[in-house]
DNA sequence: TCGTATTGTGTACAGTCGTACACAATACGT
DNA sequence: ACGTATTGTGTACGACTGTACACAATACGA
């Protein structure tokens, strides 16, 4: 019992390393509090803190208000958009099973990050305008990166940037309309998911062929 | 002065007629105060009272709580969607300006029915999940019914009725995140209204064009 | 026309909220 | 090694919340 390697916490921690920890699991907190109903807008520091089994006023030396913790979940979020950009350029099989794959992925994505998926969705049209405008900037990211991608993989060769990257807005727009879809799915369904997943991989398929078809109009 | 026709309140209106009438104004008030920048889920019950200038009791003279409004809410959402389709069937130009001219109709129709479309937008993915599941209703049922007008007008005729559902589910998930950003916009840039309108009126002539190229797989 | 059901007011209460101030523990720079 | 800045605790306060009960006004059915 010399070297207690895993006490309760405070181990050999800098204090820096504490403090990020605890922050973050201020922002675990409010994503768990999100994943048992409640909306991100409608918590409260307190709720929070309780979650987090901290004493409210500890809430100030992290955040300023929840606000701001809102803008770091958004932060989070948007790493996890460059992650799955990152496992989605691995998929580069038959350009006809393509579509099906990634849509797998990106299912199997949104459910390991359920919580994450489940705040853009709520956040990314309702709530504070300073959350809405800094999720739909990670959006805007994530899909000038596609399109970026789309370039380099030689896809649509002929379209202009405008236009491609009009079609990665819209490939985006359809995948995040999903996620809400697939989040609420009772889980234990598979007939009920094959058939949402069917008719998601259709939808985008419909577009990508749009999108093969597209000429500029100038 | 025989016949105030027009005084404060208290007409010669049936008392079933006044129940509407407050009933409405509590639904009125929720809405304003979306306007505002509140997120309905984090409205209470005495905010909408005061802001409709009535006693917090009397508000359960006409809903159980809040979320029982919001379904109310939705029910006025469905009328409004069914009349947009009303007027979108005016619309029969030449095919080619089709799209454009739906997308000024939709875009002016969102603008006017700014708080409703606030309301839809952001309780469609977050808020309670009674709600989000009344709102995909109702969302669902203008799909349905959008894909039997396409039938009718001849649209598409060679699809089986799933792909049909599936591209009108398609076009209405592209109408409905297209709501957002025309609510966001400061409405003052005639140019970034324009940029706006143009990219979505690309989007859906991409949607369409794809949905003319597909082919069922069985 | 009278009794009653309906609609809204007034007041009250317990609980929660965000936030302020005083204080304890302690990692860190000197 | 010591003084200090940082991180979290404990307590407190006023404002606000949802809801309960008692009551007033009055449209309506008998």
């Amino acid at each position: 019992m010399s070297e207690p390697t895993s006490n309760k916490r405070k181990e050999q921690l800098s204090r820096g390393e504490r403090k990020e920890l605890t922050r973050n699991s201020l922002m675990q907190a409010a994503l768990h509090l999100m994943g048992e109903g409640r909306s991100f807008t409608s918590l409260g520091l307190r709720e929070i803190t309780r979650e987090a089994e901290m004493m409210p006023n500890a809430f100030y030396r992290h955040f300023r208000n929840t606000d701001e913790l809102g803008l770091a979940l958004v932060d989070e979020v948007g790493m996890s958009l460059r992650h799955l950009l990152r496992e989605a350029r691995q998929v580069d099989v038959a350009p006809n099973a393509m579509v099906r794959r990634s849509v797998q992925v990106y299912h199997a994505y949104v459910l390991q990050n359920r919580l994450l998926f489940l705040f853009i969705s709520s956040e990314r049209a309702g709530g504070s305008r300073i959350l809405r405008m800094a999720i739909r900037n990670e959006v805007s990211h994530f899909t000038h990166e596609m399109a970026q991608d789309f370039r380099r993989l030689g896809v649509y060769k002929e379209m202009s940037t405008n236009s491609l990257h009009m079609v990665c807005s819209l490939i985006v727009s359809t995948m995040l309309a999903a996620a809400p879809e697939i989040l609420d799915l009772p889980a234990g369904q598979p007939l009920l998911e094959a058939e949402m997943i069917e008719n998601f991989v259709q939808q985008l398929q419909v577009v990508l062929l749009g999108a093969a078809q597209w000429r500029e109009k100038s």
